[in-house]
DNA sequence: CAACGTATGTCAGAATCCTGACATGAGTCA
DNA sequence: TGACTCATGTCAGGATTCTGACATACGTTG
Protein backbone atom coordinates (compact mmCIF):
# COMPACT_ATOMS: atom_id res chain seq x y z
CA UNK A 1 0.00 0.00 0.00
CA UNK A 2 1.15 3.18 -0.98
CA UNK A 3 -1.11 5.36 0.58
CA UNK A 4 -3.04 5.35 3.88
CA UNK A 5 -7.02 6.32 3.24
CA UNK A 6 -6.38 9.81 1.99
CA UNK A 7 -8.55 9.84 -1.06
CA UNK A 8 -9.63 7.60 -3.33
CA UNK A 9 -7.58 4.92 -4.74
CA UNK A 10 -6.23 5.12 -8.13
CA UNK A 11 -5.24 1.78 -8.45
CA UNK A 12 -8.64 0.69 -7.73
CA UNK A 13 -10.40 3.38 -8.95
CA UNK A 14 -13.12 2.04 -11.90
CA UNK A 15 -13.33 5.76 -12.83
CA UNK A 16 -8.95 5.97 -12.81
CA UNK A 17 -9.47 3.05 -15.14
CA UNK A 18 -11.92 4.46 -17.83
CA UNK A 19 -10.49 7.47 -18.30
CA UNK A 20 -6.87 5.21 -18.99
CA UNK A 21 -8.71 3.43 -20.72
CA UNK A 22 -10.09 5.93 -23.16
CA UNK A 23 -6.95 7.78 -23.09
CA UNK A 24 -5.10 4.95 -24.71
CA UNK A 25 -7.98 4.71 -27.16
CA UNK A 26 -7.70 8.22 -27.93
CA UNK A 27 -3.90 7.79 -28.43
CA UNK A 28 -4.33 4.56 -30.41
CA UNK A 29 -6.85 6.73 -32.58
CA UNK A 30 -5.08 9.71 -33.34
CA UNK A 31 -1.90 7.29 -34.14
CA UNK A 32 -3.35 5.70 -36.81
CA UNK A 33 -5.42 8.92 -38.21
CA UNK A 34 -2.44 10.99 -37.83
CA UNK A 35 -1.27 9.69 -41.51
CA UNK A 36 -4.13 10.32 -42.88
CA UNK A 37 -4.13 14.34 -42.34
CA UNK A 38 -7.17 13.45 -39.60
CA UNK A 39 -8.11 13.81 -35.97
CA UNK A 40 -10.42 11.79 -33.70
CA UNK A 41 -13.06 14.62 -33.78
CA UNK A 42 -12.52 15.00 -37.73
CA UNK A 43 -13.35 11.27 -37.85
CA UNK A 44 -16.17 11.00 -35.42
CA UNK A 45 -17.58 14.09 -37.29
CA UNK A 46 -17.43 11.93 -40.77
CA UNK A 47 -18.53 8.75 -39.60
CA UNK A 48 -21.57 10.58 -37.76
CA UNK A 49 -22.56 11.78 -41.09
CA UNK A 50 -22.35 8.63 -42.80
CA UNK A 51 -24.25 6.58 -40.52
CA UNK A 52 -26.93 9.65 -39.79
CA UNK A 53 -26.92 12.22 -42.92
CA UNK A 54 -28.91 15.19 -42.29
CA UNK A 55 -27.33 15.75 -38.92
CA UNK A 56 -27.22 19.44 -37.75
CA UNK A 57 -23.70 21.14 -36.22
CA UNK A 58 -25.24 20.68 -33.05
CA UNK A 59 -26.31 17.27 -33.34
CA UNK A 60 -22.69 16.62 -34.68
CA UNK A 61 -21.39 18.02 -31.70
CA UNK A 62 -23.46 16.15 -28.71
CA UNK A 63 -22.18 13.02 -30.41
CA UNK A 64 -18.42 13.82 -30.87
CA UNK A 65 -18.63 15.02 -27.40
CA UNK A 66 -17.38 18.97 -28.29
CA UNK A 67 -19.15 22.07 -28.18
CA UNK A 68 -21.09 23.03 -30.91
CA UNK A 69 -18.98 26.05 -31.35
CA UNK A 70 -15.85 23.62 -32.09
CA UNK A 71 -18.06 21.60 -34.11
CA UNK A 72 -19.01 24.60 -36.39
CA UNK A 73 -15.23 25.03 -36.84
CA UNK A 74 -14.55 21.79 -37.77
CA UNK A 75 -17.94 21.77 -40.36
CA UNK A 76 -16.73 24.79 -42.09
CA UNK A 77 -13.30 23.38 -42.65
CA UNK A 78 -14.81 20.48 -43.87
CA UNK A 79 -17.23 22.25 -46.17
CA UNK A 80 -14.56 24.36 -47.52
CA UNK A 81 -12.18 21.42 -48.40
CA UNK A 82 -15.52 19.53 -50.13
CA UNK A 83 -16.01 16.82 -47.52
CA UNK A 84 -19.38 17.84 -46.43
CA UNK A 85 -21.98 20.30 -47.88
CA UNK A 86 -24.92 22.23 -45.91
CA UNK A 87 -27.63 23.89 -47.98
CA UNK A 88 -26.94 28.14 -48.08
CA UNK A 89 -30.72 28.01 -46.29
CA UNK A 90 -32.42 26.08 -43.46
CA UNK A 91 -35.49 23.71 -45.45
CA UNK A 92 -37.10 24.60 -41.83
CA UNK A 93 -36.22 26.54 -38.82
CA UNK A 94 -32.28 27.33 -38.40
CA UNK A 95 -31.09 24.11 -38.91
CA UNK A 96 -29.03 23.24 -41.79
CA UNK A 97 -28.30 19.08 -42.36
CA UNK A 98 -24.96 18.39 -42.85
CA UNK A 99 -24.10 15.87 -45.26
CA UNK A 100 -20.99 13.95 -47.28
CA UNK A 101 -19.73 14.52 -50.22
CA UNK A 102 -18.21 11.82 -52.62
CA UNK A 103 -15.09 12.76 -51.23
CA UNK A 104 -15.80 12.80 -47.85
CA UNK A 105 -17.38 9.51 -48.01
CA UNK A 106 -13.66 8.52 -49.82
CA UNK A 107 -11.74 9.95 -47.04
CA UNK A 108 -13.82 8.31 -44.56
CA UNK A 109 -13.47 4.59 -46.11
CA UNK A 110 -9.68 5.13 -45.57
CA UNK A 111 -10.26 6.53 -42.49
CA UNK A 112 -12.47 4.03 -41.25
CA UNK A 113 -10.42 1.31 -42.06
CA UNK A 114 -7.44 2.31 -39.56
CA UNK A 115 -10.38 3.05 -37.07
CA UNK A 116 -11.38 -0.55 -37.18
CA UNK A 117 -7.77 -2.16 -36.90
CA UNK A 118 -7.48 -0.14 -33.30
CA UNK A 119 -10.76 -1.63 -32.30
CA UNK A 120 -10.09 -5.01 -33.14
CA UNK A 121 -7.17 -4.41 -31.42
CA UNK A 122 -9.04 -3.25 -28.42
CA UNK A 123 -11.33 -6.33 -28.43
CA UNK A 124 -8.32 -9.26 -28.99
CA UNK A 125 -8.37 -11.36 -25.85
CA UNK A 126 -12.17 -10.62 -25.33
CA UNK A 127 -14.95 -13.66 -25.46
CA UNK A 128 -17.92 -12.49 -26.82
CA UNK A 129 -19.87 -12.50 -23.94
CA UNK A 130 -17.03 -10.24 -22.38
CA UNK A 131 -17.58 -7.85 -24.92
CA UNK A 132 -21.24 -7.65 -24.57
CA UNK A 133 -20.37 -7.65 -20.71
CA UNK A 134 -18.58 -4.91 -20.70
CA UNK A 135 -21.21 -3.43 -23.56
CA UNK A 136 -24.14 -3.21 -20.70
CA UNK A 137 -21.67 -2.59 -17.25
CA UNK A 138 -20.77 0.97 -19.87
CA UNK A 139 -24.33 1.37 -20.19
CA UNK A 140 -24.85 1.01 -17.35
CA UNK A 141 -22.16 4.06 -15.58
CA UNK A 142 -23.62 6.19 -18.71
CA UNK A 143 -26.66 5.24 -16.92
CA UNK A 144 -26.71 5.89 -13.83
CA UNK A 145 -24.00 8.93 -14.05
CA UNK A 146 -26.89 10.97 -16.24
CA UNK A 147 -29.26 10.26 -13.67
CA UNK A 148 -28.07 11.75 -11.01
CA UNK A 149 -27.15 14.54 -12.72
CA UNK A 150 -30.16 17.06 -12.37
CA UNK A 151 -32.24 14.45 -9.91
CA UNK A 152 -31.12 16.11 -6.22
CA UNK B 1 -30.44 -0.48 -38.50
CA UNK B 2 -30.34 3.36 -39.82
CA UNK B 3 -27.12 2.78 -41.86
CA UNK B 4 -25.69 0.04 -44.34
CA UNK B 5 -22.38 -1.18 -43.22
CA UNK B 6 -20.60 1.89 -44.85
CA UNK B 7 -18.14 1.76 -41.51
CA UNK B 8 -18.27 1.29 -37.68
CA UNK B 9 -21.90 0.78 -36.17
CA UNK B 10 -21.65 3.19 -33.52
CA UNK B 11 -24.64 1.83 -31.68
CA UNK B 12 -22.80 -1.16 -31.23
CA UNK B 13 -19.01 0.17 -31.05
CA UNK B 14 -17.58 -0.59 -27.52
CA UNK B 15 -14.91 2.00 -28.46
CA UNK B 16 -17.80 4.90 -29.14
CA UNK B 17 -19.58 3.43 -25.36
CA UNK B 18 -16.30 3.90 -23.90
CA UNK B 19 -15.66 7.61 -25.40
CA UNK B 20 -19.10 8.31 -23.66
CA UNK B 21 -18.70 6.97 -20.19
CA UNK B 22 -15.48 8.89 -19.90
CA UNK B 23 -17.29 11.97 -21.40
CA UNK B 24 -20.13 11.75 -18.87
CA UNK B 25 -17.64 10.98 -16.20
CA UNK B 26 -15.57 13.72 -16.48
CA UNK B 27 -18.40 16.01 -17.06
CA UNK B 28 -19.97 14.85 -13.41
CA UNK B 29 -16.93 15.70 -12.09
CA UNK B 30 -16.61 18.99 -13.43
CA UNK B 31 -19.77 19.93 -12.27
CA UNK B 32 -19.02 18.77 -8.87
CA UNK B 33 -15.40 20.46 -8.66
CA UNK B 34 -16.52 23.84 -10.48
CA UNK B 35 -17.81 25.23 -6.93
CA UNK B 36 -14.48 24.39 -5.61
CA UNK B 37 -12.93 26.35 -8.33
CA UNK B 38 -10.49 23.17 -9.39
CA UNK B 39 -10.37 21.21 -12.86
CA UNK B 40 -10.21 17.68 -13.11
CA UNK B 41 -6.50 18.20 -14.37
CA UNK B 42 -6.14 20.47 -10.82
CA UNK B 43 -7.25 17.65 -8.61
CA UNK B 44 -5.85 14.60 -10.90
CA UNK B 45 -2.61 16.52 -9.87
CA UNK B 46 -3.16 16.93 -6.09
CA UNK B 47 -4.63 13.03 -5.71
CA UNK B 48 -1.35 12.11 -7.22
CA UNK B 49 0.25 13.85 -4.88
CA UNK B 50 -1.21 12.71 -1.97
CA UNK B 51 -0.70 8.67 -2.78
CA UNK B 52 2.50 8.92 -4.11
CA UNK B 53 4.65 12.00 -2.97
CA UNK B 54 7.51 13.29 -4.40
CA UNK B 55 6.36 12.84 -7.43
CA UNK B 56 7.91 14.70 -10.43
CA UNK B 57 6.15 16.67 -12.65
CA UNK B 58 6.74 14.37 -15.61
CA UNK B 59 5.70 11.58 -13.91
CA UNK B 60 2.37 13.64 -12.86
CA UNK B 61 1.88 14.36 -16.71
CA UNK B 62 1.29 10.59 -17.37
CA UNK B 63 -0.98 9.86 -14.50
CA UNK B 64 -3.21 12.63 -15.31
CA UNK B 65 -2.85 11.91 -18.98
CA UNK B 66 -1.70 15.32 -19.99
CA UNK B 67 1.68 16.41 -21.59
CA UNK B 68 4.73 17.70 -18.52
CA UNK B 69 3.91 20.98 -20.24
CA UNK B 70 0.56 20.86 -19.48
CA UNK B 71 1.16 19.95 -15.77
CA UNK B 72 3.91 22.12 -15.34
CA UNK B 73 2.10 25.34 -16.22
CA UNK B 74 -0.29 24.03 -13.60
CA UNK B 75 2.17 22.49 -11.24
CA UNK B 76 3.29 26.74 -11.02
CA UNK B 77 0.39 27.82 -10.22
CA UNK B 78 -0.11 25.87 -7.82
CA UNK B 79 3.01 26.26 -6.79
CA UNK B 80 2.76 29.64 -6.56
CA UNK B 81 -1.01 29.85 -4.77
CA UNK B 82 0.31 27.37 -1.92
CA UNK B 83 -0.82 23.99 -2.30
CA UNK B 84 2.57 22.41 -3.63
CA UNK B 85 6.30 22.65 -2.88
CA UNK B 86 9.08 22.01 -4.66
CA UNK B 87 12.50 22.41 -3.85
CA UNK B 88 14.51 25.00 -5.73
CA UNK B 89 17.28 22.93 -5.89
CA UNK B 90 16.63 19.49 -7.65
CA UNK B 91 18.40 16.40 -4.91
CA UNK B 92 19.34 14.51 -7.73
CA UNK B 93 19.41 15.25 -11.56
CA UNK B 94 16.57 17.48 -12.80
CA UNK B 95 14.08 16.24 -11.02
CA UNK B 96 11.86 18.15 -9.19
CA UNK B 97 10.09 16.39 -6.41
CA UNK B 98 6.71 17.32 -5.86
CA UNK B 99 4.61 17.78 -2.25
CA UNK B 100 0.90 18.66 -1.13
CA UNK B 101 1.47 21.55 1.77
CA UNK B 102 -0.80 21.45 4.29
CA UNK B 103 -3.09 23.82 2.42
CA UNK B 104 -3.16 21.36 -0.30
CA UNK B 105 -3.84 18.65 1.63
CA UNK B 106 -7.06 20.44 2.81
CA UNK B 107 -8.01 21.20 -0.42
CA UNK B 108 -8.12 18.15 -1.59
CA UNK B 109 -9.74 16.97 1.21
CA UNK B 110 -13.01 18.80 -0.06
CA UNK B 111 -12.68 18.01 -3.62
CA UNK B 112 -12.22 14.32 -2.39
CA UNK B 113 -15.49 14.00 -1.05
CA UNK B 114 -17.14 15.77 -4.23
CA UNK B 115 -15.57 12.92 -6.22
CA UNK B 116 -16.15 10.52 -4.29
CA UNK B 117 -19.67 11.00 -4.67
CA UNK B 118 -19.72 10.84 -8.36
CA UNK B 119 -17.53 7.51 -8.21
CA UNK B 120 -20.24 6.16 -5.82
CA UNK B 121 -23.20 7.27 -8.40
CA UNK B 122 -21.70 5.68 -11.29
CA UNK B 123 -21.18 2.81 -9.14
CA UNK B 124 -24.67 2.20 -8.28
CA UNK B 125 -26.26 -0.47 -9.49
CA UNK B 126 -23.84 -2.54 -10.46
CA UNK B 127 -22.85 -5.39 -8.13
CA UNK B 128 -19.12 -6.25 -6.80
CA UNK B 129 -18.98 -9.06 -9.11
CA UNK B 130 -20.00 -6.32 -11.97
CA UNK B 131 -17.45 -3.98 -10.68
CA UNK B 132 -14.22 -6.59 -10.64
CA UNK B 133 -15.27 -7.88 -13.94
CA UNK B 134 -15.77 -3.98 -15.30
CA UNK B 135 -12.07 -3.69 -13.67
CA UNK B 136 -10.64 -6.71 -15.67
CA UNK B 137 -12.30 -5.54 -18.63
CA UNK B 138 -10.83 -2.34 -19.10
CA UNK B 139 -7.10 -3.33 -17.95
CA UNK B 140 -7.33 -5.97 -20.63
CA UNK B 141 -8.30 -3.00 -23.15
CA UNK B 142 -5.79 -0.77 -22.46
CA UNK B 143 -3.15 -3.66 -22.60
CA UNK B 144 -3.84 -4.51 -25.97
CA UNK B 145 -4.26 -1.17 -27.37
CA UNK B 146 -0.66 -0.55 -25.84
CA UNK B 147 0.64 -3.72 -26.67
CA UNK B 148 -0.01 -3.58 -30.69
CA UNK B 149 1.36 0.66 -30.35
CA UNK B 150 4.94 -0.39 -31.37
CA UNK B 151 4.80 -4.30 -32.02
CA UNK B 152 4.10 -4.45 -35.36
C1' DC C 1 -52.83 35.77 -31.22
C1' DA C 2 -49.02 36.82 -27.94
C1' DA C 3 -45.60 35.51 -24.50
C1' DC C 4 -42.60 32.33 -22.92
C1' DG C 5 -39.09 28.73 -22.91
C1' DT C 6 -36.12 26.02 -25.69
C1' DA C 7 -32.88 25.01 -29.40
C1' DT C 8 -30.09 26.45 -33.09
C1' DG C 9 -26.20 28.88 -35.75
C1' DT C 10 -22.80 32.16 -35.24
C1' DC C 11 -19.41 35.59 -33.55
C1' DA C 12 -15.73 37.14 -30.33
C1' DG C 13 -12.54 36.45 -26.65
C1' DA C 14 -10.07 33.68 -23.46
C1' DA C 15 -8.35 29.54 -21.52
C1' DT C 16 -6.39 25.21 -22.23
C1' DC C 17 -3.55 22.00 -24.30
C1' DC C 18 -0.27 20.43 -27.60
C1' DT C 19 3.87 20.36 -30.93
C1' DG C 20 8.54 21.68 -31.46
C1' DA C 21 12.77 22.83 -29.58
C1' DC C 22 16.64 23.54 -26.38
C1' DA C 23 19.95 22.73 -22.55
C1' DT C 24 20.98 19.87 -18.68
C1' DG C 25 21.85 15.65 -16.04
C1' DA C 26 21.93 10.44 -15.44
C1' DG C 27 22.95 5.96 -17.16
C1' DT C 28 25.32 2.86 -20.47
C1' DC C 29 28.96 1.11 -23.11
C1' DA C 30 33.26 0.90 -25.42
C1' DT D 1 37.45 8.85 -19.77
C1' DG D 2 34.44 10.08 -23.70
C1' DA D 3 30.47 9.39 -26.69
C1' DC D 4 25.93 8.00 -26.92
C1' DT D 5 21.14 7.53 -25.48
C1' DC D 6 17.41 8.72 -22.73
C1' DA D 7 14.59 11.49 -19.53
C1' DT D 8 13.67 15.78 -17.46
C1' DG D 9 12.42 20.85 -16.93
C1' DT D 10 11.47 24.76 -19.49
C1' DC D 11 10.43 28.22 -23.13
C1' DA D 12 7.97 29.83 -27.32
C1' DG D 13 4.43 29.41 -30.75
C1' DG D 14 0.32 27.62 -32.59
C1' DA D 15 -3.82 24.86 -32.65
C1' DT D 16 -7.91 23.38 -30.49
C1' DT D 17 -11.52 23.85 -27.45
C1' DC D 18 -14.34 26.23 -24.30
C1' DT D 19 -17.20 30.17 -22.12
C1' DG D 20 -20.13 33.96 -22.96
C1' DA D 21 -23.27 36.32 -25.76
C1' DC D 22 -26.58 37.48 -29.43
C1' DA D 23 -30.31 37.03 -32.90
C1' DT D 24 -33.42 33.88 -34.90
C1' DA D 25 -36.92 30.15 -35.25
C1' DC D 26 -39.97 26.58 -33.40
C1' DG D 27 -43.38 24.67 -29.91
C1' DT D 28 -46.22 25.32 -26.17
C1' DT D 29 -49.30 27.67 -23.22
C1' DG D 30 -52.24 31.11 -21.83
Amino acid sequence: MSQSGVGIDLDKSLGYLLKEASSALRAAMEEVLRPLGMSVTHYSCLELLAQRPGLSNSELARGAFVTRQSMNVLLQALERDGYVTRPAEAPVGKVLPARLTPRGRRSLAEATVAVRSVEVRMLAGMTEAEQSGAFLILRNMIHSLRDGNDGT
